[in-house]
RNA sequence: GUGGUCGUAGUUCAAUGGUAGAGCCCCAGAUUGUGAUUCUGGUUGUUGCGGGUUCGAGUCCCGUCGAUCACCCCA
């Protein structure tokens, strides 16, 4: 490595053809399942006036944004996230849709933090999201396609679950004990924190609002307090046969501060990654972005790329499913034209062209080479077929690569007889 | 931002303080139109960078940069 040498920036990735597919794969995956659903897909800008996120998220998103100014003078940010985008897009065009708004975008963001496991500095996201309905059918909806994602993705049921909390039930806890309603965000903090904290600290923080330590985890461990909208969301859920799925977890609270109501996040069984996914009730967030212009009900989750990856290597029947789709799309062609004869290279473009403008996805040696060559290349293409180009031109040999078989037919109609054979299955099938 | 581990060829890795190597990959060839295997040949390193100890440092020490893992937070 002598000399000056560039790579990409830390936590910023390189997609190389094999990460390109599996990228795509999960992509792929994400749009069928939402598509599936009833959801439409939408896209925002990746860079937004920095106000956008300072107004809603604060805390600690605010410090990992990826902030500058731009050559006009403005205060600019990368997105961290795009529920903020989304709800600023909802606020501005609402009126043109019927509701409820189902919704989804594929996009890219970026979190200026230290990259490990699972985590970047640049990351994909599933986001999807139901507004203008407030009603828990909307929150099981939303769930439904969460766990619809993941089974796409080749889980089963014992691979992954949802834990669901609802931020109301611990308002309904803290106001009859005298919080404050000014004070519920610093209280819902500290139960968010409660697995992490140190219990010394934890029992000091609960003490200033007359609450101890003992007092919040029976709170988590009676299936008691389970709000309405749960039971309402874990019946509907039942209803769809995916009530194996969810899981009362009361300790979830989830950091950032707009969620207003009930929360989830999906984790693998045995909760050895972070989370897959993550979301939940945001009712007041469309009116604060738009200040108060547009007040809608919203609910929404987001799916990384990283964990969900992760998730999928370490799972063996989801990572097989993974690689049949990589092997399925993996050729770069179908029909791989071998010139054999170099004085007919001429008629061979043709015959390229042709095939290509007829959909069928063709490939040729740009240089003259030894036929011997010309195989190689069609093998590493990965093509199904060589077609071969020779002196006895109009005739064409096609040779089966898997099966090393050959059949012959004619350059007129070449076209048509190669759109044919695609269609029948031959030699070694992948599965 | 705070800690632990690790930096050798494109890549995966070797080298008791004593001449920097191997597999894979890639490229070219093995007598004139067919892929595997095999065989032959070839390209690539200031051992991340900078100091120090030593007769001598890839190896030991310090710094720095990078990678990675954990904490924080989160997709």
């Amino acid at each position: 490595m002598a000399g000056p040498s560039f790579q990409a920036l830390p936590g910023f990735r390189d997609f190389i053809p094999r990460e390109c597919a599996v990228r795509n794969y999960l992509f792929e995956t994400w749009r069928s399942v939402a598509r599936r659903c009833g959801y439409v897909e939408y896209e925002t800008p990746i860079l937004e006036d920095t106000a956008l996120y300072l107004k809603k998220s604060g805390g600690e998103l605010s410090a990992q944004l990826f902030r500058f100014e731009d050559q006009g003078g403005c205060d600019v940010t990368l997105r961290p996230e795009v529920t903020a985008s989304l709800a600023r897009l909802v606020a501005q065009h609402q009126r043109d849709f019927p509701k409820p708004l189902k919704w989804f975008e594929i996009g890219q963001c970026f979190r200026y933090e230290k990259p490990q496991k699972g985590r970047g500095r640049e990351f994909h996201q599933f986001n999807v999201d139901i507004i203008g309905e407030a009603g828990p059918a909307a929150d099981a909806e939303l769930i439904a396609l969460a766990i619809e994602t993941m089974l796409a993705f080749g889980f089963v049921a014992g691979d992954f679950v949802v834990r669901a909390s609802d931020r109301n039930a611990w308002i309904t806890f803290a106001a009859a004990r005298g919080v404050a309603d000014d004070a519920m965000a610093d209280f819902l903090n500290i139960v968010d924190k409660i697995e992490r904290e140190k219990p010394e600290v934890l029992e000091q923080k609960l003490a200033v609002f007359g609450i101890t330590t003992a007092q919040v985890r029976a709170f988590i461990a009676d299936p008691a307090n389970a709000s309405p909208a749960y039971l309402a969301i874990r019946d509907d859920l039942t209803a769809r046969g995916l009530g194996g799925f969810i899981e009362l977890d009361l300790s979830i609270v989830r950091g950032l501060a707009y969620y207003t109501g009930v929360v989830f996040e999906v984790f693998d069984s045995k909760k050895s990654m972070r989370a897959v996914a993550g979301g939940g009730r945001y009712d007041t967030l469309v009116a604060t972005i738009s200040d108060g212009a547009v007040d809608l009900p919203a609910t929404g989750f987001a799916m990384g790329d990283y964990v969900i990856r992760n998730l999928i290597e370490e799972t063996t029947h989801a990572a097989m499913q993974m690689e049949v789709w990589l092997q399925r799309n993996n050729a770069n062609c179908d029909v791989y034209v071998v010139i054999a004869d170099e004085t007919k290279r001429a008629q061979s473009l043709k015959l390229v062209t042709e095939l290509r403008r007829a959909g069928i996805s063709a490939d040729f040696p740009l240089n003259p080479a030894k036929v011997s060559k010309h195989f190689q290349s069609a093998e590493k293409s990965g093509a199904r077929f060589a077609l071969v180009v020779g002196a006895e031109f109009p005739e064409l040999k096609l040779k089966i690569l898997a099966s090393r078989t050959e059949e012959t037919g004619n350059a007129e109609t070449a076209v048509d007889w190669l759109a044919d054979r695609l269609q029948q299955p031959d030699g070694p099938l992948l599965a």
